[in-house]
DNA sequence: AAGTCACTCAACCGCAGGACG
DNA sequence: GCGTCCTGCGGTTGAGTGACT
């Protein structure tokens, strides 16, 4: 038993939206205002669900919303939001003034994750593809031999777009835990070396450089390896400077700017994980061997992040 | 010119949670 | 406490479009 449908899809019109439609909305709004979405189609006139609506003003025909393209310092902004929060939309849209949720997700699948790509970085954990391989290894090997390393020229990114996607085909168990520890795993080597590689035995998904299910990904990317190597972070930052104030700045107006260079961000965030799982805790293993499970893993982690910096998780709406 | 492919982005969907009676 | 309504959210879809063959 699934919840009732908000209106009858049968009669409500769908698709894209006229000028007319979108002219009723606003007419309708400058009077009444917001609210209510599902009262507006019936008095602004519209044949369409109230859901629709409420979409097409949030996304669309608000005033305050921007609709040119992207800068340099609003796509920095969003890289280093999602390293830090994941795909919470709409908490980095928030740091975003004239963006949406949905705009900011379109722009991260379609641009920024090929250009983190591009650079050699895996766009879900943020790292170096071939340390992510290097440390999804660790945990879910046990030593035995799934898939390996070696000199090749064909790199991972031409087999798919994302390190962390392959894995995720690999397996889902270490999802939560890896995602989890992921931006508190202090790297046994902070020296990131993008050794090219490809995957020998199964998964046969894997050997058949089948793509991954995201939807924006496509099946094109053909991405060289990048020669250049991550250089060591200089620690400049620490993470409770960090959360002395709002850990990411806020871009207000299309002229604001960023202090930070985009290899800057790196080494900052690098820095910050690096801090942080050292002074959560010192007993901590980081890796899921120490855990008796990675459920309890995950939880005691979340506790302890919880206890010593609340102010990190308010910041996003935790 | 026609067909194919890849990409973009507006819109849809289902679920979750809060407010309220 | 329960049910309903409303809103917010993240994932996904598909129409439109431009590049390419």
């Amino acid at each position: 038993m699934g919840r009732p449908p908000c209106c009858d899809k049968s009669n409500v019109k769908k698709g894209l939206w006229t000028e007319e439609e979108d002219a009723k909305i606003l007419a309708y709004v400058a009077i009444h205002g917001v609210g209510n979405w599902s009262l507006i189609p019936k008095k602004a006139g519209l044949n369409r669900c109230g859901k629709s609506c409420r979409l097409r003003w949030t996304n669309y025909l608000r005033p305050d919303l921007k609709h040119d393209s992207f800068s340099p310092q609003e796509e920095e902004l969003i890289i280093e939001c999602h390293r830090i929060i994941g795909s919470r939309w709409s908490s980095i849209a928030r740091k975003l003034p004239g963006r949406t949720d949905n705009d900011v997700k379109n722009h991260w699948n379609t641009k920024l994750k090929k250009k983190l790509m591009k650079m050699g970085i895996d766009p879900v954990t943020h790292k170096p593809v071939s340390q992510v391989l290097s440390e999804f290894r660790n945990i879910s090997g046990h030593g035995n031999a799934s898939f390996k390393t070696e000199p090749s020229n064909n790199s991972i990114l031409t087999q798919s777009n994302s390190a962390w996607e392959m894995m995720r085909n690999t397996t889902t168990n270490h999802e939560s835990y890896y995602n989890s520890s992921m931006m508190f795993t202090n790297s046994a080597s902070s020296e990131f070396q993008t050794t090219p590689f490809h995957f020998s035995g199964h998964p046969s998904n894997l050997l058949n450089g089948t793509t991954s299910s995201c939807s924006s990904s496509s099946s094109s990317a053909s991405i060289t390896q990048p020669n250049q190597v991550p250089q060591t972070p200089v620690t400049n930052f620490y993470w409770s400077d960090f959360l002395l104030s709002d850990p990411v700045p806020q871009v207000v107006g299309s002229s604001a700017t960023s202090d930070l260079t985009f290899a800057q961000n790196e080494h900052h965030f690098n820095n910050q994980a690096e801090y942080i799982s050292q002074n959560i805790d010192s007993n901590a293993s980081v890796t899921c061997h120490s855990a008796s499970s990675f459920v309890d893993e995950i939880l005691d982690k979340d506790q302890e992040m919880l206890s010593q910096f609340p102010q990190l998780l308010n910041d996003f709406d935790y």
